[in-house]
DNA sequence: CATTAAATGTAATGATCACTACATAATGAG
DNA sequence: CTCATTATGTAGTGATCATTACATTTAATG
């Protein structure tokens, strides 16, 4: 699974055939459907899979005390670590497969994306509800263009000094209304 | 070339086959062959094209007497007025076309991308050469993520709001030191 | 009208794709 | 040891891909 996870992750669900992921597992066809079903089966449990390993714990990072801003700067942050963590493996999975060519597996996406997007909404609403919609959208879209940023050879650094220019901008927007 | 531009724009370089360009035009594959080359010859063109008719003009918008930083978000506007156009070609066909599984394609992209980075980072050296590469960087950043956004389905308004979220911090980061 | 060159259509080429029918080998239970 | 079940390997399925060899038609020229 772990060897799978990469293979997607570095190459992307489309650029990835079957007959490479059952090489490298050293497994033949007929064992690889046995298991999994499809490609699409695998890749339903290669995205579960990422999201508890190299995915963002949005729960842990947005359940602090922190003031608001703080915690979505945190959480860019965290994104910038994670997203250059591993050069062949960059940006977010999740962030990523939405662009596939298969209807399953960007729909799989689609709905793990919607899920993290709703704890942020969540998280902001409960005590900046005026602002939520919007910081939401801004969190997000940065969100992906640092992943597509990561995939284009951005290290951790240069995403982190996006990330604190983002936090500072959402910090001031919470900051002017609450 | 304009359907052919549409079709690509739309579903991206991978997803298009050459069967589905040549029957949208109405020739046959030898025609297209002997016109364009290959499908990768067909991309090219169409890369060119889109930078004249539907790419932001970068000249012009950073080539203004205003404060960089206004400059910046009025780049950022176009982008989102761009990118919500054409609801079926969403976002920017560059940097959508960084992420497909050709290679010669990708490159092609890329170059146009380094290109438009280059003539950003020098509009802010100019006036503000510290500042440059972080926040060409953010810039870029974040342009990537409204594309994304963009194919989502995000419209005009909500990618504006973005927009200027992003405009605000880098207004804010530009005089806060210069 | 005859000849030639350019454009087009038919139909195939080999490659790769996800996926599977079938035969064989390993494994467990009685 | 025997038999049933499970896993695996061989080899192929049909689909689609980009691309092209070749025949036919169109257009231009003398």
């Amino acid at each position: 699974m772990a060897r799978a996870q990469h293979l997607f992750h570095a190459r992307g669900y489309d650029a990835v055939s079957v007959a490479e992921v059952t090489d490298s597992l050293g497994i033949k066809a007929p064992s690889f459907y046995a298991a999994f079903g499809n490609k699409g089966g695998l890749y339903r449990r290669v995205l579960d899979r990422y999201t508890t390993t190299r995915g963002i714990p949005f729960d842990v990072i947005l359940s602090s005390d922190r003031p608001v801003a703080e915690a979505l700067e945190a959480l860019l942050e965290e994104a910038a670590h994670r997203y250059a963590e591993d050069a062949e493996a960059a940006g977010c999975l999740v962030l990523e497969s939405l662009r596939c060519n298969d209807q399953e597996a960007r729909e799989a996406a689609y709905a793990l994306h919607r899920a993290a997007e709703e704890m942020i909404r969540d998280y902001i609403a409960a005590r900046h509800p005026k602002e939520a919609e919007r910081v939401t959208d801004f969190v997000s879209t940065v969100m992906a263009g640092m992943s597509a940023k990561a995939r284009e050879g951005y290290g951790t650094e240069r995403l982190l000094a996006v990330a604190a220019l983002a936090g500072a901008a959402i910090a001031r927007d919470l900051h002017a209304e609450a």
